[in-house]
DNA sequence: ATGTCCACAACATGTGGA
């Protein structure tokens, strides 16, 4: 079973690259993030090419801004949209969903960007994360998967360069130990485990070059409890989708699960390599 | 002096968000 989670910004704006992308990668089950649309406007948009291709959706959008979404052929049950016991800013913002998709409990989460450190947005981003872990914890971490737009980098690994960051949201103390917290509910980062000490990220800003630079962070996550993590047989970050015409500034992450712990396996593709290089500092476009 | 993109209101381009 594949599960992939992206970021698209802006789904009507992604639609040339997202449709390609899905039948190139074919992922079971999609997290997206950052849709902008409301549910109705989503199924107008490409409903017909979804069930095209066998997918199953559950949407929570609105006008504009946010958008979470789960696309999956592998089973969509027990849907849940919006994050019980979540804060809003001031109303509930649609920044979750989640639903069953086969045994496993899909979560797909915009978390709040947190804007300046110890602003209003960053209090909300604090307050919405312990949100998350309750109703994660509630649900059963041990079947959940998390994924989503995080919008922190763990650990300084996951920023090209944390001078750069120094006094920025994102790589605050006060928000990793709030994802730390989601984690030790017993979540595993796939991606990182994956692949330790590795120059791995998920979003490049569309300023200056970034990209192209590779000058990015690594906040979109893939979170899995212990049953699911042992099943993992490769994690990665889909950088093809980052480039060329009309990308999002972030790219999928994908999961690849096996079928069952004395499953067919089945031929494996190898994940793309993520070169390792050590770059010089590099000043950031402030947010 | 943000090497950009996106959405909205409204119709030109400014504003806010990431």
């Amino acid at each position: 079973m594949r599960i992939a989670t992206w970021n698209v910004n802006s789904l009507k704006q992604r639609l040339p690259r997202f449709l390609p992308w899905l039948d190139e990668r074919r992922p079971d089950v999609v997290c997206l993030q950052e849709t902008k649309l409301p549910d109705q406007a989503l199924t107008e948009l490409f409903g017909d090419e979804l069930i095209g291709r066998g997918y199953q959706v559950a949407a929570h959008g609105e006008v504009a801004w946010n958008g979470v979404a789960i696309l999956s052929r592998a089973g969509l049950d027990d849907v849940v949209p919006g994050l019980a016991g979540a804060p809003g800013f001031p109303h509930p913002e649609a920044r979750a969903i989640a639903a069953t998709c086969g045994c496993i409990r899909v979560h797909s989460v915009y978390v709040p960007n947190g804007r300046e450190p110890d602003s209003d947005h960053y209090q909300y981003k604090l307050a919405w994360l312990a949100a998350l872990r309750d109703v994660v914890a509630a649900a059963g971490p041990e079947a959940a998967v998390v994924c989503g737009d995080m919008n922190i980098a763990p650990t300084d690994e996951d920023v090209f360069d944390p001078d750069a960051y120094i006094g920025q949201t994102h790589v605050t103390p006060r928000e990793r130990k709030a994802l730390a917290e989601l984690e030790a509910l017993g979540l595993h980062d796939v991606v990182r485990d994956r692949w330790p000490g590795e120059r791995v990220f998920s979003y490049w800003d569309y300023r200056a070059g970034m990209f192209h630079q590779d000058l990015g962070m690594r906040i979109d996550l893939i979170l899995a409890g212990d049953p699911v993590a042992a099943r993992v047989k490769a994690a990665w970050i889909d950088r093809q989708a980052r480039k060329g015409k009309g990308p999002s500034d972030h790219a999928p992450v994908i999961v690849d699960l096996d079928e069952a712990p004395d499953g067919d396996i089945g031929p494996m593709v190898p994940p793309p390599s993520n070169p390792v290089t050590k770059r010089g500092a590099k000043k950031l476009p402030q947010a």
